[in-house]
RNA sequence: GGCCCGUUCGUCUAGCGGCCUAGGACACCGCCCUCUCAAGGCGGAGGCACGGGUUCGAACCCCGUACGGGCUACCA
């Protein structure tokens, strides 16, 4: 049985004000047994699993914020699958809420997306025909939606003040039970409905929940059966007193009209399904496929919120982390491929993603992991890369100028490999401390490296055997540095690890340092043997 | 309160009735490598929430309980 959407089958049609280019009905409807007519028979949804001929899938956003780190992963399953399905990845931006919603906003969510590589087929700047892709651009198309539903009976206007309905739930939770809206307004006539709104009472719309649907079940992508008894659902409200509709209906209305096949999201919307599916019904729209996903939590087993820290993705973006890192990782929570793939590309993301992979229990937020997972990423940077991004550290920082960037670089490059893999996030708190030695006259010396290394007998001697040795080479790079810096220990009788350790600190100024003979290149033998000979007068006999 | 979802090492997960004396990764501990710090290698400790069923056999199926989460707004 297939669901017949074309225009002329509605009920009610469209095309009355002249909306046609905003609500087109989805071109083919070919979802399979998710999306039969109301009334559906309880056993009609088996198989829901089954992917459409055309996925086309949406992330929808608040502006109200920044793109944070749970919007994100739903933001990159959905994007997945629809790469993975060879579909179509539509951005919507739910703007309703107009105290909070701001463009600043939006371009930073759409800034944080791109970031991330997640590039969408239709949306914001990039257009598509099933736009506009602002909710507060569609209102037309929620009140001709609500036309239908006013027409076909399965909305009626209430009377309720907000005082009533909140003593109703007051006696209704006390009681137990259901809490609901009591549907008074249900019963008035609508001749005397008619009336009450020509005499210009205030009201909103209600969905009317059919009396004799079944139960409401769904086959979600990720869950499994779910069942909700039809006796527990509200007539919840679709349009509010100012007559603008409420999230629930609009975003049954827009996933309707841009052809939305499969709908991925937190759940945190799961209990929001079977009223969604209410309206989805009376607007004898299919009912799309759904997918729960769960939330992330914080450390405390609470949902992730500013509290635990640094929420948005451009907050890990200035703070060091890759893209290719976060994206991996928030991918990886709540997903996987296999028994023991922990890191993957963009590619093999696209490749694998599969719903049925999802896990159901929600996961905690884990900055550790990111980091290891960042730092494997650092390391397999491109050198160039890594220099690129490191020059404006340097520059900040006061140790070098832009031009560096040039007449260095192959200096510049040299230095990644002693550096990459003692880095984490790509910060200057990381990198600058680690390389300023290197672009100083001469380095701080660092006190207590002085007193547990220098202050040491023996040092010295070790110091003048280096200083001697190395002012003899000729080619002052790693390996030869290394052979002779090896024979001091001999020649002085003090101990290897004293010995390079003494060098360190005279040249670096601390215990801890980059890989010493290869730093020695680096500064250069000039640099190298004024260093330690500065250092001299610091070091024990 | 009602409805819904979830529960495998501290954390993310593999497992979809016998391949499990439960595998991998992060973190942790130890050893190795080693000029420090890293990186890397090797090894270790650590888990099926609990209680009943079903079955020859259960981490896997069913039912309870406990705990966590979500929804229950003229928020999204």
């Amino acid at each position: 049985m297939t669901v017949g959407l074309s225009s002329r089958s509605r009920p009610v049609p469209f095309g009355i004000h002249s909306l046609h280019m905003h609500i087109c009905a989805p071109r083919s409807p070919t979802l399979r047994p998710n999306a039969l007519p109301y009334p559906p028979h309880p056993e009609a949804y088996p198989g829901s699993l089954l992917v459409t001929d055309n996925v086309r899938v949406r992330f929808a956003p608040s502006p109200t914020g920044h793109l944070h780190i749970g919007g994100a992963r739903t933001a990159i399953y959905n994007w997945a699958f629809a790469r993975h399905h060879g579909g179509s990845f539509v951005l919507r931006i739910d703007d309703t809420d107009k105290e909070r919603s701001t463009d600043e906003n939006t371009q930073a969510i759409l800034r944080a997306m791109r970031w991330l590589g997640l590039d969408w087929d239709e949306g914001p700047e990039v257009g598509g025909d099933r736009g506009p892709y602002y909710q507060t651009q569609r209102s037309e198309n929620y009140a001709v939606a609500l036309e239908t539903l006013k027409a076909n009976g399965h909305a009626y206007p209430c009377f309720c003040t907000a005082e009533q309905l909140e003593a109703q739930r007051e006696t209704a939770r006390t009681v137990g039970g259901f809490s609901g809206y009591d549907r008074t307004c249900r019963h008035i006539q609508s001749a005397e409905a008619q009336e009450r709104i020509a005499a210009g009472e205030p009201h909103v719309w209600r969905v009317k929940v059919p009396d004799d649907r079944g139960d409401i079940t769904i086959e979600d992508a990720i869950r499994g059966t779910v069942t909700w008894p039809i006796d527990a659902m509200d007539d919840f409200i679709l349009a509010r007193t100012d007559g603008t509709p409420t999230y629930m209906f609009a975003t049954v209305v827009d996933d309707w009209q841009m052809g939305i096949t499969h709908i991925i999201r937190g759940d945190d919307h799961l209990s929001n399904t079977p009223r969604q599916i209410t309206v989805y019904e009376a607007l004898e729209a299919p009912v799309p496929i759904f997918a729960h996903m769960s939330l992330i939590f914080g450390p405390d087993g609470k949902r992730l919120s500013k509290r635990h820290g640094a929420t948005s993705v451009e907050a890990y973006r200035d703070e060091g982390i890759l893209s290719e890192a976060l994206l991996n990782y928030l991918a990886l929570l709540g997903w996987s491929i296999d028994d023991k793939t922990t890191l993957f590309d963009r590619e093999t993301l696209i490749r694998e993603f599969d719903l049925s992979r999802v896990s159901k229990n929600p996961g905690i937020w884990d900055p550790e992991k990111l980091e290891w997972m960042n730092g494997v990423y650092i390391r397999d940077m491109a050198v160039d890369e890594f220099v690129d991004r490191m020059v404006p550290m340097l520059v900040n920082a006061g140790l070098a100028a832009p031009e560096i960037a040039e007449h260095s670089r192959d200096w510049l490059r040299a230095l990644v490999p002693l550096l990459a893999e003692r880095v984490r996030r790509m910060i200057p708190d990381e990198i600058v401390p680690k390389v300023r030695f290197l672009f100083v006259e001469f380095p701080e010396m660092d006190p207590a490296s002085v007193d547990k290394v220098l202050a040491k007998e023996g040092a010295g001697t070790a110091l003048d055997e280096a200083a001697r040795l190395l002012e003899a080479l000729a080619d002052f790079s790693a390996g030869p540095i290394e052979e002779a810096l090896r024979q001091v220990p001999e020649a002085t009788g003090v101990k290897a690890k004293l010995a390079f350790q003494a060098v360190r600190v005279a040249v670096t100024g601390t215990m801890v340092s980059p890989p010493l003979f290869e730093s020695l290149e680096l500064l250069g033998k000039v640099g190298a043997l004024a260093r330690i000979e500065k250092a001299r007068p610091l070091a024990a006999e």
